[in-house]
DNA sequence: CTGAAAGCGCTTACAG
DNA sequence: CTGAAAGCGCTTACAG
């Protein structure tokens, strides 16, 4: 491997002067550049990124960390990250939390030691305590999730009126019964979604009942049992949201094998709008989230803040809201 | 943020004792090791690894590439590979490719660069030219595809066998006219299971037709081309292989919207054991790979390259095959 | 057991 | 327009 001293000897100038013609500096003579350009190529030289990132103080990588990446959620996210980062020139570095701190604490530790230089956390890969830990210190971004008291910028839908448009539509059909499978109860967007949905029961004059409200994770036996929790209390279900396309799916599962006793033709709508939705039978009604955008602007909105040094604190902070949009299908 | 040299400062120790401390060097004294571990907590410091990774020429970064994320069967590979990297204290970048060389090339400059040590390619994330080119210089694993003639470490399951597996199954169940549907055709792991498929059926004295065999990428238009082209030419199918969860999904939406003209209850298995196999209706008989394990030992034996310079050339080279196994569910 | 010093391969302020 | 030199923050061979 060659560096950047062998090539100024073969070109006969200096190391800064390669330097300069590696950055592209106008300064240098047009006559000088292309010696060194003939060189660089003649030797087949790449500049060691290790050394420069040393130098500069900066390795113009990020970080975004992802619950896990088995619902297509996520990946649809981490697509328009790697985008932006791209766009950006930026390097990216996407993990996975698999729920063990431990992974976490290896990416947080990437801050830490200058390896990265910003965080995106997407979903509920972290949580408050650690959030306020590390907010004052390091650049941070959070997306699909935010948290309240918490002065973080925050790329999301409108969750409440999104969780208010869905349970509208349930309302329009006919349905009076609505149970709604939540993800972890705690986080801002099962809280905001639920929201929108009183609101849209208040306006139908339909009661509210907490007991139809039931938390799951992205797993079958869990959802299933939420399901199977209302029912169990003998609350009547003519109508379900879901927290996700794959909650959902599991539903039509549980139905399907009699699992779950609900007909086979309930009023559902999911979130997400991944392809799952289109693949199962039958398909799912769903709100779609510009997951892309979400994870593209979430990047964009850090890249900004690494960028941007000087703009003072709290200038681009708060919520970033992108929309959203119903799809009706079978459910 | 501080720096060794402060921690030397405030420690009362010369920069060398700090780092050998921090790297663990059995040969300072307990004494003094304790009293600079004292300082380090106290001045919350962390090593620069910048410096630490150009200092060592060594980034302890690999990369892996895939085609994309879209498709569980390669987060799966990836969920794996993210926990040998851990395993063995590497950093890893995941990067997808979505058919943009382009970003193939970003990765690739890492290596070129010295931000990555090693790299793995997923399916068919690279070429046989550019695989040719970069063999020489770089430590490289191929993960469920190899290039026959080219001396690389890949890591895949028997294609050969499980194609054979799945025909034998459909030809157990009274099919004789199994369609096929492959990825790319081009592609190792595709040519093995049609090798399989033919074996099968020669046995079972069925004929060979070549024209009940075709490609098709990841997605439903050009599933439903496919298969609408067997069927187009007047050839009857009374059973399906599919070289993915996904196509397998994609044909049951296309006979239940009727743009695909089969029976509902057609014989069909797919490979990959994805969790698509199951939340579809009717669930998908599939060949399951061990995709957590094959993103787990192509990084193993990746990093087993990078830490055994002294390994004679070629020892580690060539095909470790994993096994894989058949799951029966309703189609 | 510890320290002084060289050096990893770059960038950049400074001088000319 | 170009070069000499300092320095980014570490590690490690060498000397003591």
């Amino acid at each position: 491997m060659s560096s950047i001293k062998e090539v100024a000897k073969q070109a006969n100038v200096s190391v800064a002067t390669v330097s300069r013609v590696l950055n592209n500096d106008p300064v240098v003579k047009p006559a000088t550049k292309n010696k060194v350009l003939r060189v660089i190529k003649e030797m087949n030289y790449k500049p060691n990124m290790l050394a420069k990132n040393l130098r500069k103080q900066a390795s113009r990588t990020i970080v975004m960390v992802l619950p896990s990446m088995s619902n297509p959620y996520f990946s649809e996210i981490a697509r328009g990250a790697q985008a932006a980062a791209y766009d950006n020139a930026y390097n990216i570095i996407i993990g996975t939390i698999e729920s063990k701190r431990w992974i976490l604490d290896t990416y947080i530790n990437m801050l830490k030691t200058n390896l990265a230089e910003g965080i995106v956390f997407v979903s509920s890969s972290v949580n408050k305590e650690l959030l306020e830990e590390l907010m004052d210190e390091y650049k941070i971004v959070l997306c699909t999730e935010y948290y309240p008291g918490i002065n973080a910028t925050c790329v999301a839908i409108d969750n409440k009126r999104a969780g208010y448009e869905a349970t509208k539509e349930l309302i329009r059909r006919g349905c009076s019964h609505i149970a709604y499978i939540t993800g972890n109860r705690e986080s801002s967007s099962v809280t905001a979604r639920i929201e929108g949905y009183k609101e849209a029961l208040k306006e139908a004059g339909i009661p509210y009942r907490p007991d139809r409200i039931a938390g799951a994770k992205n797993r079958f036996d869990h959802v299933k049992e939420a399901v199977n929790g209302i029912i169990g209390q003998g609350l009547p279900i003519d109508g379900i949201i879901t927290h996700s396309d794959l909650q959902a799916s599991y539903i039509l599962k549980g139905i399907k094998e009699k699992s779950i006793a609900l007909p086979e033709r309930v009023g559902m709508i999911s979130f997400d709008g991944t392809f799952l939705a289109e693949i199962t039978n039958p398909t799912i009604t769903t709100i779609v989230q510009p997951l892309y955008d979400l994870g593209y602007t979430s990047v964009h909105k850090l890249i900004l803040k690494l960028v941007n040094e000087s703009a003072e604190a709290g200038e681009e902070e708060g919520l970033v809201l992108l929309p959203h949009h119903m799809v009706i299908r079978e459910t």
